[in-house]
DNA sequence: ATACATTATGTACTTTAAACACATTATAGC
DNA sequence: GCTATAATGTGTTTAAAGTACATAATGTAT
């Protein structure tokens, strides 16, 4: 008989590490977009065992707080943001993935808007990187980065999503930028606006870019309906710095 | 300083259940195909909470075993089955999900083949279930069932997971009635046929049906190299009954 | 033999995706 | 101011995939 089949009043009875004997942690993949190109936050190792070494922004869940709120916190704690979009994508559970101890793990990957969010994120060795880059990191950390970019990949066709990594306003050369950062390879313009606009996911602000440095593009922002579907208020910053 | 980012002496001077306070387990939606319907396999819940209703198989994940492993481990305990198809889907972690402590549990679900191994199946009250005639399941099962379902759902017209339902050969019919069961619709025959070949993951072994009522089809099977890739060998009852 | 059910195959229409051409509107240099 | 340049905005053409529907072929049952 397993444990999980015991009645409450023996598993109350039985020694507590023959039931709890692996912790539970959860770990983001926080990813953001500047300079054209998708980005992700690293924090500095201080394991002994990856010293020197990038990892990726994880904490032990704890006993009164339910699993998916954890990378909330994680995020709120570290970056200062609430309220992101955030994503279970796979959970990691190898026997030795931590040098310290059994420790199984649940990744989520976030979309922050970078733009909004400078000043919170420089401390503590935090620090942005981008993907393209990232040759290895502490633990199972860079088959977690992989597995949560392949999932990105696969969703932003079908779904809205990657407009929490852009600002409020844009055009659609700066979205077609994203979209090629993310999936590593180039669109054609044309075929691009058409597939985006067929969505209908966006609205047309009969504004604008300014200041830039060629003929200036029309401006769009995702439609409200789907912005509350998809998207979330970053309400701290909202209210704070941003336009 | 979280627990994550203790050196190791320190983690293991630290009071063992400041960490290892969360139970880990797996529960499995084990799919089937009978009878015209998609099956799930129960067990009777012997919990006083959920006394007489059904749940997941599933079983707490043991401290020298890899997390991946454990669906493999419950399924052979409990069907005698090995090598099935198995894939992970979602984490689960409210904090009062189970009544006996505080459980994280890890999905799968695995589709084997119901018509090879009858034996084993019966003892212990576990039990086939028609997945449509599911109202409530003890715990949050209902919810991982359906989970799994819609994730089963997605993935069937892109990927050839659905064969390790059937046996090795079967008329396009007989497809056709699996995917119109897992899907919940019906399917148009002739589009049907089109879609499936286009995809060239047949085999047409020039054999007919026998002892059919009508017509016989073409028997067909999935392509070898897509079996290797996609299918499992069930090697305990391709060794045993099986043709 | 005939009626009937099921398999097997085909056709026309619509939708979607990919490759490519051209006109418009701004900046920059002269 | 004029022109070259570079980016935006809008097409067209062609092929592929999906949907709706029709017909022929092959078995069983009466």
């Amino acid at each position: 008989m397993t444990a999980l089949h015991l009645k409450t009043a023996e598993i109350e009875k039985a020694t507590h590490s023959d039931f709890f004997n692996i912790a539970v942690s959860v770990d983001c993949v926080i990813f953001g977009y500047a300079e054209k190109q998708l980005k992700v936050l690293l924090i500095k190792s201080d394991l002994e065992e990856f010293k020197g070494m990038w990892s990726l922004l994880g904490d032990l869940v704890r006993i009164n707080e339910d699993l998916q709120e954890a990378p909330y916190r994680v995020l709120l704690d570290r970056t200062g943001l609430k309220d992101v979009y955030l994503e279970q994508v796979h959970t990691f559970g190898s026997i030795n993935r931590h040098p310290s101890g059994r420790v199984v793990t649940t990744a989520y990957y976030s979309l922050i808007n970078l733009c909004n969010h400078q000043p919170k994120q420089m401390e503590n060795e935090v620090h942005w990187h981008p993907v393209n880059e990232i040759q290895k990191l502490a633990f199972d950390h860079k088959l977690i980065l992989d597995t949560c970019l392949a999932q990105l990949r696969e969703k932003i066709m079908e779904h809205p999503i990657v407009f929490n990594l852009l600002g409020e306003k844009f055009s659609l050369r700066q979205l077609q930028d994203l979209y090629e950062a993310i999936l590593g390879v180039e669109l054609d313009r044309r075929n691009f606006r058409k597939r985006i606009t067929l969505k209908n996911w966006l609205v047309d602000l009969n504004e604008m870019e300014e200041d830039v440095p060629h003929r200036p593009g029309k401006l769009y922002k995702l439609r409200t309906q789907l912005k509350k579907e998809y998207q979330v208020a970053q309400k701290q910053n909202l209210e704070g710095t941003l336009v």
